[in-house]
DNA sequence: GCCAACGTTGGC
DNA sequence: GCCAACGTTGGC
């Protein structure tokens, strides 16, 4: 059965949670979601997807690359049954982050779910979207 | 099942 | 700290 890759992108205020802190702990939970759009891409994410990690409010940027290790599972967090949570490993950090602003600025990446759906924390990355991110990032 | 009120996210 | 966008809740 062949793989096919998806990518994605996943916000964290980095007072709470950042790049760094996934560094220092090797693996991270990600968990606490609590909308259902985020929660449906969660449960779609593989073993081995590609996961840009943003920082909101400060710096408000994609500052590194990391993959899905552990596919969706019942949020520890959550008592409902109804939510999910992910298990994600930090791969590198980018050469030189990526800001919004540059986001915005690029007809390419106009049409990304962060711009469009700026609300939401856990959205869906194109392919070709990622390249062009790769780019900009030096990588 | 509609929709107004409310709460939260997140850029600026 | 403000406020726009928008998801969720709850009254009817």
């Amino acid at each position: 059965m062949t793989k096919i890759k998806s990518f994605w992108l996943m916000k964290s205020e980095p007072d709470v949670y950042s790049w760094d802190d996934l560094v220092s702990e090797g693996e991270g939970t990600w968990d606490g979601v609590r909308n259902y759009t985020a929660r449906n891409n969660m449960r779609a994410m593989r073993t081995g997807d590609g996961v840009f990690f943003y920082h909101s409010n400060i710096g408000v940027e994609i500052v590194g690359i990391a993959e899905v290790s552990e596919e969706a599972f019942q949020d520890p967090s959550d008592e409902t049954g109804r939510w999910s949570a992910v298990r994600v490993k930090p791969v590198r950090k980018l050469p030189r982050p990526v800001t919004l602003k540059q986001i915005k600025a690029d007809p390419a990446l106009a049409d990304m779910d962060l711009i469009t759906k700026f609300r939401l924390s856990v959205s869906a990355v194109k392919p070709a979207e990622w390249d062009h991110i790769l780019k900009l990032a030096g990588s």
